[in-house]
Parts: structure tokens; C-alpha cells; sequence
DNA sequence: AATTCATATCAATATCCATTCATGAAAGTG
DNA sequence: CACTTTCATGAATGGATATTGATATGAATT
């Protein structure tokens, strides 16, 4: 799995981001899940379908969303496309505790 | 200005709120703004209204939505009610970092 | 280059949320 | 009590967001 930086996909390039706007992208069941699924390690998009059991047309939009916050970032890697928690985030993050700048939100179970 | 604390309404009581129904409630401009003015100290609501500049049926709307996601507690005073910042949360307020259990947000300025 | 696999996007619908307006309720005032 | 002040609530609206199914794209495989 190699990985070219120029590849990667990141949607935080330019556009400033408020803290509504990531606690929007955050503030859902879904995408929460996805975050905390990214928190163990970066995972395709077969994968997180897997893990959350929803459509992947529907997993596809979330995704997105969560890119254009620029909580993360994917990269194609052969068929599949890799997703991981955006790089600013990740240097950021102590532990289960991500960091968004404006808030950091620990993960304790499935609250 | 006196204060009963059976009198305060607190509407956590029994119910479970999930992370991702605080972070919902914290997702919105005005709301965020709202808990920033309550950071600083208890407000009544017409202070409120004159700091963000907004209809008070829609201040009341937000504000009751806050109370739901126990983020803040109101209680009588007189003629007006006065908003805080909930117990929970204020327990575990360190300076303009506040904790929702589930998750922390510091308040840098206006993002 | 045709086919398959993995993902993204489009179009349509459904559901939710913010806002406004009109009204109600609680407390103080004359 | 009638009236005012202060806030809350309900219904209605438009706009945003979620979900789905169908289709498009891009990479690998044959």
C-alpha cells in the first residue's frame, strides 16, 4: 500500500472551517462511528461498510461531508480508497481524545 | 436575586443523552454563541437577546433546546429567568474549556 | 477494450431544523 | 383586577440534511 502525497485528497485547502461546522459534521450517529472506527486505525471504505452495516452510497456521502470538515482524509490505494482521520487532527490527538481545534472529543464507549 | 435550587430546572433528570445529541445541540452559531456569553457568567434571557441580536421567540426555541441536551439550566428570578451553564457541566469547567463528558470545547474567539 | 470491483455522484424523496408569527403563562405594578 | 413585562409554546414555513436507488467513474483484471 503505497501512498503518494500529492494523491491525497484534502478538502480543508484553503476554506476556513467554523467550530459549528465540524460539531455539524461530528454530530451524527453515523459519522461518529466512522471517526471512531478511523481512531483505531485508517480503513477502506469496504471496510467501514462492514463495521457500520449501512449503504454504501449512503457511507459515501458521509464520508464526503466528513472531508469537506476536514476531519479526514482518504486516498485511493489500487481499487479501494483508504480513509484515516485528517493528518491535523491526527498530530493533534492524544490517545482516544482527537483534537479540532476548537473541541477535542475523548470516545469512551458507544455514548 | 435569590436562588432556589429546587426550583431549578434541570432537564437531564432520567433521561440518557447521547454524545452525539450534546454535540448537535453545540452545532449551531447561535447556540455556541449562547454558551459563550453563559462561560463568561449567568444571564437572563433579555441580556441574552441583546447580546446575540436575535427575535426572542427564536432565543426561547434555542435556549430550550440547550436545556434538553442539559447543556444549560434556567431558573426563576422575578420576572426574568436566569441561564447558567448546567451543574454537570460547570463541575468540570476548566477556565473556557467546558466538558461535556462525552467531549471538550475550548472557545478560542469567534470560530 | 471489455469486464469487474470499489467508490463516488446524481436525482428524487423524506425527514429534520431554524425561523417567524401569534398566542399563552407567570410574575410584578398601578 | 386590569395591565405590563418577560419568557415559553405551538403551528406553519422554507431550507437544509439524510436516505435511497440508479448510474457514472476509475483502477485492476481478463
Amino acid at each position: 500500500m503505497k501512498v503518494d502525497p500529492f494523491k491525497m485528497r484534502k478538502e480543508t485547502s484553503g476554506e476556513e472551517i467554523s467550530c459549528a461546522t465540524m460539531l455539524k459534521a461530528l454530530a451524527d450517529e453515523t459519522r461518529l462511528a466512522v471517526v471512531r472506527q478511523l481512531l483505531t486505525n485508517p480503513q477502506h471504505v469496504g471496510e467501514l461498510q462492514v463495521a457500520l452495516e449501512i449503504e454504501q452510497s449512503l457511507l459515501s456521502h458521509h464520508l464526503k461531508l466528513l472531508r469537506d470538515a476536514g476531519i479526514v482524509e482518504s486516498e485511493r490505494d489500487g481499487k479501494s480508497v483508504l480513509y484515516r482521520l485528517a493528518s491535523s487532527v491526527e498530530l493533534r490527538r492524544r490517545g482516544d481524545i482527537i483534537d479540532l481545534g476548537c473541541c477535542q472529543l475523548s470516545f469512551p464507549s458507544g455514548k
